[in-house]
DNA sequence: AGCTTGCATGTAATCGATTACAGGGATAGT
DNA sequence: ACTATCCCTGTAATCGATTACATGCAAGCT
């Protein structure tokens, strides 16, 4: 049963007032009458209207929604900063639209089209390997004071963001290690250019050179944050003449795939190589061997994007401030790291 | 820098043509004059100008948009299906907007209301747990035929639908084990209500019978998908007293709780007992020990019931059909089954 | 030449909600 | 009683793109 749509003109003749009126008791309540209200409602009620958006759109010119660039919806790490953005979102009056900008990259939408085509009012992204082109575009549009960054962000561009203390985690991790015994200690980084691989490698380097740690660099591995890129330092691991005796992986998923990896080669962990993660994600207590690692409060990371983001939407203009919110990590020790084996 | 909006007639006054011919440009190429063609690309392209997204939907009636509902982002099993989605819509005019169901509950927001608001033009639910509510607001609002369903499915309703085939996977999976020599073999259920559980217990029991295995109450073991129930089942089959020599688990990440509450108390897979998923989400292959999986090609999933959604948002509307399209699963076997032990 | 046909383009109504401004009624003050 | 004030409500313009209908022009036909 199609019935044909219910417009505000319909509502008001019902309730017996002008269109304004109900436009009024939707948006101003506390400003009517409380006799006109109530009538004006139950006229809603009893025609079952709702507002159309597209109209209220165009009028306000506000999409009412906002996008978020995931770099892979592979990946559960994201999933929960995304549930804390969807619930800092939830009775804002804004829909959140999600996109993986993975996926995306075989169409040829640009993500600034979102905001050319005024479909949303505003971004955050969780994505920091935006394309120059992007960020330019994003600049001259001059949108660039609605947009926020979480958990990656861009370097050396001056938009706010939330994310954890990349640097510190790492040293915990090295730090955690050494306690353990070990010296010798690899470490297999994110991809080439991305913000988090840089931090977490600073974090290594500092860490290993305060505590005078042996230095090789066939010990520091290319990675990208999957478990493939994890399973192929593992492999290049049994192969060095001087392996490491503990590996830090740059994400959760990097672990899984070394621990995989070295399985595969007859190399136990933690009883031959110790394997420490970076994100706590809910897998990792469930991994066998339950893996050691870095943990980032992923949901927090969200809400506070989406408050930082609420708030500029709502500002004035002006407000262009552009700081970073850094949240604090922890170690989360479990079964994937011990002593090292007594040579 | 901040740019005052391009509006179509100032596309036109710089092509030196009306509006009409503009917005024929843009939807109808062909029937221009060439000549009047390219003087409306040259003006928009030097104006700059996009389509406001509201103003055309308002008058054209159309959101240009879908919603998908995800049941939970936490479940990397969904990344692929969403892929597909995304990858078959990608030039169709039509944004994909993502929702997931269990992050939504917490505020009062019902998914018809996309519908009412016009904020979408069709919907793909991967959850199949929706309440009768729901599909009553959808069926009084006349929504019913722009709506698909995949990977699960509402029981009794009549829409059309993309699904694995459950009911043989579960039979693959018990076949698989009886042939490595298991006769006790114990089931994790999905949660309750859920369509996906009905069919696969449906299957464990008909291969069960038919290769007339022997039966226990205990063995059918109440799950929901995630990797805390799996871990909650291990802890029960550690303290049967005829504890199975095989667990076929409802989706892979039930498995991965089971094989991580396994290994917490002492018992090794695929040693000890032996542990069979569902829908081959990349990890599987990566866990240790890597685990034997019912495959469901997700991607297809995906690109069927978005193919299935478009047809349906073309068609005239008297094209209610509400078919079942049913996929092909396969086992893929890994290390985590084997034969049983010796007694 | 006069008339039809067909095609390209223009004019203006329209989608539905918001809101500036106008208007009207009640209350209070002199 | 008359006027000023305030508050509530109504009228109508507006947001920007689409499209039914009108128009005008050129080509083809008798």
């Amino acid at each position: 049963m199609i019935q044909k749509t219910v417009r505000i003109q319909d509502v008001a003749k019902v309730a017996g007032v002008s269109t304004a009126t109900v436009s009024r008791a939707l948006s101003n309540p506390e400003i009517l009458t409380e006799k006109t209200r109530d009538a004006v409602f139950e006229a809603i009620r009893i025609t079952g209207y709702r507002a159309n958006h597209a109209a209220r759109s165009l009028r306000t010119q506000r999409a009412g929604a906002v996008l978020v660039l995931v770099p892979s919806l592979d990946n559960p790490f994201f999933s929960q900063i995304l549930a804390g953005i969807s619930a800092a979102f939830a009775n804002s009056g804004y829909s959140v639209l999600i996109s993986d900008t993975a996926a995306k990259t075989s169409s040829g939408k640009r993500h600034v089209d979102y905001f050319l085509d005024s479909r949303i009012d505003g971004m955050i992204s969780l994505d920091g390997g935006l394309t120059e082109q992007d960020l330019a575009s994003f600049g001259q549009s001059g949108v660039d004071d609605r947009i926020v960054f979480a958990c990656e962000w861009v370097h050396g561009a001056n938009y706010p963001s939330v994310r954890s203390d990349n640097i510190q985690g790492a040293k915990l991790a090295i730090r955690h290690l050494y306690d353990l015994g070990h010296r010798a200690i690899a470490h297999v980084t994110g991809p080439k250019g991305n913000v988090l691989t840089h931090a977490r490698r600073e974090g290594v380097l500092a860490e290993r050179k305060r505590l005078d740690l042996p230095v090789r660099d066939e010990w520091i591995i290319r990675g990208d944050f999957t478990l493939q890129s994890g399973r192929e330092g593992a492999k290049r691991i049994v192969e060095m003449d001087h392996p490491p005796t503990a590996v830090f992986c740059a994400s959760d998923m990097v672990a899984f795939g070394m621990i995989a990896g070295l399985h595969e080669n007859g190399v136990s962990v933690p009883d031959d190589i110790s394997v420490i993660g970076f994100d706590d994600i809910e897998l990792s207590e469930f991994y066998v061997p339950a893996l050691t690692t870095i943990r980032q409060d992923r949901r927090r990371l969200g809400t506070r994007a989406a408050d930082l983001l609420m708030g500029k939407m709502r500002a004035p203009e002006p407000d262009r401030i552009t700081g970073i919110d850094l949240l604090d990590v922890e170690l989360t020790a479990r079964e994937s790291t011990a002593p090292p084996r007594r040579g």
